[in-house]
DNA sequence: TTATTATTAGAGTGATTACTCTAAAGGTCA
DNA sequence: TGACCTTTAGAGTAATCACTCTAATAATAA
């Protein structure tokens, strides 16, 4: 693999296991077992690592959140998009977690996401209008529009909020059980707004899907 | 006032203005013309400052979030819950932009946040409960103990996500009217549980609060 | 081969920052 | 007044970190 691409890969799961702000460039060029002078060849500041790894996330994200335009939206369209949009995020996890930072820090990497926050909000509404279409939610366009947006803040905030609340006690790993759990917690955002006959359905899919945090027994009952 | 005194508040107002990270101790004391020597006579170190604004800040939200015991709780009830949250989360909203790693570089903070977390969630379930045996809601035990949770992710990731999201393309200040929206966004959570009976009051109570998103112009429609 | 360019090493640097140390000043009470 | 404790100033320091500079080496082309 070219050294770019190494520098990038190791810097995008440092990141994700330490935290931007705990790891230095001369850390990623030691635990590369390359020189501080080679990374500064191929980047120019520590920024632009973050910048480059943004794109490529950003360009996954907008790959996820398609929608057919040649048949309806089913269910199990939506579970696809959450899971493929959870594991985009457990993978740049570190994106979100200091996001305000990065972004104080970059004007162009802040102005760029707001363009894509604004069209992946978009996106989100438009998948739930679909669904609506498919005859599957009953909730007005103002219902719908709260809803997507309460969805972007919950999967974007997922892995912070189990981060800062639920690992602390027992240095439990984060696991696929609370990946799936956020993503019940978004079922459970829509379930109101589900139509008597999809009820039953919807259940049972999101049954196998995994547990709900309350059987993970890390909350008060 | 007392220089300790002096100093957790000039430390919350440069915190919230500035992120913590941003902002040295050196920082506080010039800001206070103060000497750093005299700063850390007064704190161990910075953690403990942190810490101890935390503790104020526990405090208050621990008392906004009483249930009555003496009558069952009303709608009003649940506007009042929501504005003194908010406007807590917005004075000291340093915590929850920094929370992550705040609570990384402080055991005893993160034990002691882990609980009160808890504590809160529980609250939170607690006024949902209350609300459905006034007769308001109409929902199970899972859907509100999913609905509490999401409320508690919603509210503590709101001002990081206007901060993120709608703040940079033209300077908007964070403004009283983005907090509401926030609290609209909670109302819009718990909108499809209301019963019938109390949609139009409700409505009407939101309405008065001000705006939502959608007529702020940041988003699409 | 030789010239040229791309890649790498690694020592070093200037800026920052949390925190320390010593001594002085201020307050209190006999 | 003088003894004693509290509070303050401010210079200083060790560590950290993003980044630079120079020179060497590898790759490529003519």
């Amino acid at each position: 693999m070219k050294t770019r691409d190494r520098i990038i890969q190791a810097s995008l799961e440092m990141f994700n296991e330490q935290g931007e702000r705990n790891v230095t460039t001369n850390h990623i060029a030691s635990q590369l077992g390359i020189s501080p002078g080679n990374l500064y060849y191929h980047f120019k500041n520590k920024q632009q690592i973050i910048y480059d790894i943004y794109l490529i996330y950003e360009k996954q994200v907008d790959a996820n959140l398609q929608i057919p335009t040649d048949r309806p939206l089913t269910i199990n369209d939506k579970v696809v998009y959450l899971e493929t949009i959870f594991q985009g995020l457990w993978d740049y996890r570190f994106l979100h977690r200091d996001l305000q930072h990065l972004l104080q820090n970059d004007d162009e990497l802040h102005k760029r996401y707001n363009v894509f926050f604004k069209r992946c909000l978009k996106a989100t509404q438009d998948i739930y209008f679909g669904l609506r279409d498919a005859g599957m939610l009953n909730a007005c366009d103002e219902d719908l529009r709260a809803l997507a947006l309460n969805t972007w803040i919950l999967v974007t905030s997922w892995f912070g909020f189990i981060h800062s609340n639920l690992l602390s006690d027992n240095e439990r790993e984060e696991s696929r059980e609370l990946l799936n759990a956020g993503i019940y917690q978004i079922f459970a955002l829509e379930r109101p707004f589900l139509k008597e006959e999809f009820r039953e359905p919807v259940a049972k899919l999101v049954e196998q899907l995994g547990l709900s945090l309350d059987q993970l027994s890390v909350l008060p009952s």
